[in-house]
DNA sequence: CGAACCATTGACCATGATCAATGATTGTGG
DNA sequence: CCACAATCATTGATCATGGTCAATGGTTCG
């Protein structure tokens, strides 16, 4: 979905956080910096849900999607990931779900041994890894304040805006993801996706110049919305 | 986890599981478990969401509910810890998130800074932390799974099914929370709660003795439902 | 016994899902 | 390079689920 050739440069590319939070040694993350780049094109699998060995990503560009098919054949996606992110950290026994790239994706991974040994050399690192995963834990947290009790206007009004955080654009958002991938991710149908982005639009929230790309107008109307504080419909 | 045969008296009291899960030692349970007893009514506050220091406890019985205030003021639980639960071990940065009994609720309590120490000492009692955390996440997953796509009956039924599977019990199950607790962690209204409780009584799969306890008729059926596998509405 | 709170039930309505048709964009092979 | 196919996005019409408002019933506590 969605060509990209990240010759353009930057302007696809999202960019990664400075330096995220808080605490600790950055042991993981430097090794992690260290492993050759690895390429994955959309729809390519980072792991399944079911596989036993897991590798461990850090994200360089693009976006990972981690998902599960529900019963009823539907995916939830119960968290994207972006540049600076690390996936496949949640280990332990199953935590059943999988990981695949929903647009070209550069990326450096290692495996689990690497890191545990790293942290038995270290054990400091392992503070770290607690931050990483309590990082997890927040935005999945955060996902499920998005999508309970939110009509889809606050939906996609939250969902801009928190891309253009982690793109750390002023106004251009670029989606580089499908609508089905946006509706899964926020629980709607891919219509309602389509209708709400323009209804968005007929408000001067925000402008739609191509399909991939969201340039926001009004983001205190879109932050109004998207904290429920909504004036009105 | 479970099993549980507990006799008389403790009817209302769910017992703390076995031993949850896989690895590493069981250093901050063991010291979780040589503190003393604190007793919290229903209502009383673990922590709050503003709160710098945090506590970490473990529950004995009784259960407590972590919740957000959202925008529109409503109150979304995100998750429900019982009894062999850690809570507060989220920590880091700020995790914004408060707890509190929705039941009367036992529990054993140790600060952060002691666990930390533990930590210096015992460099292993790390891995125990990041399961603990890694059981949280993959909580917090399943309550989006849950909430996600799925209509209120389905959701009811997966909810009755794992209060079951948590109070390890083959037919009864003690509620030990209000219907508004339900609607909160269930994203509905309490009509919505009750009108579909009825439906479920109404198709056989339970009965409602009382207005705290529902008595499982037919799992298979609630199964079916709580998977989508549904073959009607 | 009455007051307060909680749960149930009903009537109505709005939001978003579904079904369906049309447009737009991309990719492929002649 | 164009034509066709395939995929994706938009828009419309209809309907069902669940939210809201409102009234009633039941339980508990003073």
């Amino acid at each position: 979905m969605l060509a990209l050739s990240e010759t353009t440069t930057s302007d696809y590319i999202y960019r990664a956080p400075v330096s995220t939070s808080s605490s600790s040694t950055r042991a993981v993350m430097g090794l992690l910096a260290k492993q050759p780049v690895r390429r994955l094109s959309s729809d390519e699998h980072l792991f399944h849900e079911q596989d036993h060995t897991r590798q461990i990503f850090r994200i360089e560009s693009g976006v990972v999607a981690l998902y599960r098919i529900l019963g009823n054949g539907r995916r939830q996606i119960m968290s994207l990931r972006f540049p600076g992110d690390v996936v496949g950290l949640d280990i332990g026994a199953n935590r059943h779900c999988s990981a695949v790239a929903i647009s070209p994706v550069v990326a450096r991974s290692t495996t689990r041994r690497t890191v545990d040994s790293l942290v038995e050399r270290q054990p400091q690192a392992a503070a770290e890894i607690i931050d990483l995963i309590g990082e997890e834990l927040a935005s999945t947290r955060q996902q499920i304040t998005l999508l309970n009790r939110r009509s889809a206007l606050e939906k996609l009004a939250a969902f801009i805006l928190e891309l253009d955080r982690r793109q750390s654009r002023q106004d251009l958002v670029r989606l580089q993801m499908s609508r089905t991938d946006i509706a899964d991710f926020l629980g709607l149908t891919i219509e309602t996706v389509s209708r709400n982005l323009t209804k968005l639009k007929l408000r001067k929230f925000i402008r739609l110049p191509d399909i991939h790309s969201i340039i926001i107008l009004d983001r205190q109307g879109l932050s109004d919305l998207a904290d429920g504080d909504a004036d009105c419909d």
